[in-house]
DNA sequence: TATGAATTAGTGTCGGACATTCACACACTG
DNA sequence: CAGTGTGTGAATGTCCGACACTAATTCATA
């Protein structure tokens, strides 16, 4: 039985200037877009000073609730989902996270992203789809470009499904295990025309509004892929040595 | 053919202090549990006031990567997992995601933790998710706390599965689903039942060792609630109508 | 109306100042 | 020696005031 370990947090003003605006931002009093006052102005409402004020600012910015396209403006705004996934792709370099851990979820999101993208595609998204398969073709034996350019292949397939949840979800993960292509394609060779090969059905499937399809190629793309690891003999490595080579 | 836009961006003196010590951080110089200078000190480090210095502190604050246990410790950390949920359900219910967005993806994200935890469990980990599911069982009825405990019994079910990538990509979307519940609810009495009775058959599979099981009962689990998504309504309806109240 | 110049106001940064309180070291007690 | 009290110093949180630079706005001009 015991003293419940409860937060007394006595938060410091800087703090409780960003809770009360953000606060207000979450709540829809501040509107995305709107113009926030100047930072003289809000230190006197808050009756704070302006270093206080904009300390708190600091907070808000980098939480990506407010930003200034230049620095005379502050606006209320939403944030972008590749800030996000940078944080929870180095959150989850600096954890050490696994190849084999980004591989089981990578297998779903990629199978689910195809199959909605089957379901969901649009004439003028299929052709630029294509085209960057196209490029990726062209990319064949140039690891770089072809991690880049399967990155956004990938990501073009997810944007198709119409699915914002998936895409946030997936982003951060995919990008960190594709990365590993570069570690892998010394081992494997074959593995751009694999990968070429995989990309031309899932585009194929996708093209033929074909779900199942799209899923199956999906799932052996990324069971390609694992084989790929395990004859690299990376399933348990950390899959990011060099947290700051990610950005 | 024209000038490319190209982001200028000569950066101000607290966004260089911040990447300068993000940059320390993430190459591994700064190792977590290192404590840094003190304000005063960096800032003659690095040729500016202390008012920059810590302008640039507070970002990196707020990133998580480094934090301050109390005002004078200042040490570099590992970003929570937990901030890191709270920030994405934000931007999530800021962007008004569907409950069909959530559901789908966490349809695949709970099947895949179920599956995992079958595989992976060890005896100490089911006793504490029997626990859970009894705290459960007990709370039928009460829809706040029944979001909670169940919140806490998938949470616990990844855990098990010792993967922190899933770990990472289900926690904030499995918990705006789930708060949909308080909605669902209403409609559908029986819906405490047929939860504790899913929840019952996934205990019970993990147990066995069985993944197929597992992960059979997470999917009709997780399709059961969307027939109540679809009882109530909600399909395409925005996941969360006042931001603030997530907490 | 559109273009350019002038004005103004606000940001980024600086330096200094002070109260509070926390970290560390030391003394004290059992 | 472990554990508890005390005291000192230092660092934080906050404040004030100031200035250069630049971008938003206003005004003048064509």
């Amino acid at each position: 039985m015991g003293l419940e370990r409860r937060q007394i947090h006595v938060a410091y003003a800087y703090q409780r200037i960003a809770e009360e605006i953000e606060s207000q931002i979450l709540e829809g009093t501040l509107k995305p877009g709107e113009q926030l006052p100047g930072e003289t102005e809000m230190a006197e409402m808050f009756g704070v000073t302006r270093s206080t004020v904009r300390e708190g600012l600091r907070r808000l910015e980098s939480e990506g609730l407010v930003c200034r396209p230049t620095p005379r403006r502050l606006v209320v705004a939403i944030p972008r989902i590749d800030r996000l996934s940078t944080r929870s792709g180095r959150t989850m370099a600096l954890m050490k996270v696994t190849y084999r851990e980004l591989w089981q979820v990578t297998l779903k999101t990629e199978m689910l992203a195809a199959r909605l993208a089957a379901e969901m595609a649009k004439d003028d998204e299929i052709a630029a789809l294509k085209s960057l398969h196209e490029e990726l073709t062209g990319a064949e034996g140039n690891a770089r470009r072809t991690i880049e350019l399967d990155g956004r292949f990938h990501s073009q397939v997810a944007r198709i499904g119409k699915n914002r949840v998936l895409g946030l979800a997936r982003e951060p993960v995919a990008h960190l295990l594709f990365r590993g292509f570069a570690q892998i394609a010394p081992f494997v060779p074959q593995f751009y025309k694999r990968q070429i090969e995989a990309h031309s059905n899932i585009v194929g499937a996708i093209e033929a509004r074909d779900p199942v399809r799209a899923e199956t190629w999906a799932r052996k793309h990324i069971e390609d892929f694992w084989r790929g690891v395990q004859i690299a003999g990376l399933e348990d490595e950390a899959a990011v040595k060099n947290v700051k080579a990610l950005s």
